[in-house]
DNA sequence: TCCAAAATGAGAATCATTATCACAAGTAGA
DNA sequence: TCTACTTGTGATAATGATTCTCATTTTGGA
C-alpha cells in the first residue's frame, strides 16, 4: 500500500457519514496536498473491491460511499436528514442467499435502510 | 396524457428486462420516430415519479429501470446473465418498516436480489 | 544500484443527464 | 376570434462525474 492510498484510506476513515468521492478528495488533500482527482478515483475502486468500502446509493448524481471495517456480511441504515450512516446485521438472513423465488436462485442481495438516525429522531425534523 | 408518454410507457411496457434510458429512447422511437431525448428523460421522471417505473442500479453509468405495474410494495429480482427482472414480495415485512434499530427510526428501504433467472439456473452459465 | 511493474498527477475525453429556448397545442375568459 | 397562460416538445448546449492517456515517479525484489 502506498502512501496516497494510505491517506485516502485514513480520510474515509474519518468520515461520520456517507461521502461522495469529491468529499473524500478534498478530506484526502489534508493528509497528501497534491494527490490527484484520477488516484483517489483509483483508490476508491481498489478499496471498493476489497470491501473497504461500499456504495450506498447517489446524492445528486455523484455516488456516495461508507467505510466498511467490519468483515461480516452486513448493511446499512442511512439517515435522510444528516447522512448519517450506521451498520446492521443483515435482516434478511439465508432466506434470502440461498431460497429460490419461483426458479429464481439468488446468489447476493443489496439492501439500504433510509431513515431517521437516534439524534434526528429524538430532535424531529426541525432539529436539523 | 400525450401521445409521447403514451408511446414511452408503451416502450418500456415492451421490456422483458431492465432497461436504461438509451433502451427506452430507441423502443420508444420505433412507436414515435421523432421523439426527443429529453422527451424520454422527461417521460421517465414523471414515471418514477407516479411509481411506474423504478431504478435498479446502474450499468456502465447508466441508469437501469424496470417496469411496474404492481401496485403493493415489492422488490425486484435481477438476473445477472440475462438482465431478466421479477417483482418478489418484500423479504423484509414490517420489521423492517417499523422497527428501530439501536435508536434509529427506518421509515424505507430498498432491497435488490441479484442471481439467476430460472432459465439461466437451468441452462447453466454457458448457457446464457 | 538496477529493473519491471504498478502508481501517480494533470488534464483531456467520454458520456449520461439536465437546462435552455423557441415553438405548438390546449384551455379559459372576454 | 383574440389574448394570455400553461404545458409538452425537440434540438442542442451545458454540466459534471468518471475514465482514459501518457510521461514520470515510486515500489519491491534481486
Amino acid at each position: 500500500m502506498t502512501d496516497r492510498r494510505r491517506s485516502v484510506a485514513a480520510a474515509a476513515d474519518g468520515f461520520m457519514r456517507a461521502f461522495t468521492v469529491d468529499d473524500l478528495i478534498a478530506a484526502a488533500r489534508a493528509h497528501s496536498p497534491g494527490i490527484g482527482v484520477a488516484t483517489v478515483y483509483r483508490a476508491v475502486a481498489s478499496m471498493e473491491d476489497a470491501g473497504a468500502l461500499e456504495r450506498v446509493g447517489s446524492r445528486d448524481g455523484s455516488a456516495l460511499y461508507v467505510r466498511c471495517s467490519v468483515e461480516e456480511h452486513h448493511h446499512h441504515l442511512v439517515c435522510t436528514a444528516c447522512g448519517a450512516v450506521a451498520h446492521t446485521p443483515c435482516p434478511l438472513g439465508a432466506p434470502a442467499s440461498d431460497a429460490a423465488h419461483e426458479g429464481f436462485v439468488v446468489t447476493s442481495h443489496q439492501v439500504t435502510l433510509y431513515g431517521l438516525c437516534a439524534a434526528c429522531a429524538t430532535t424531529g425534523p426541525e432539529g436539523g
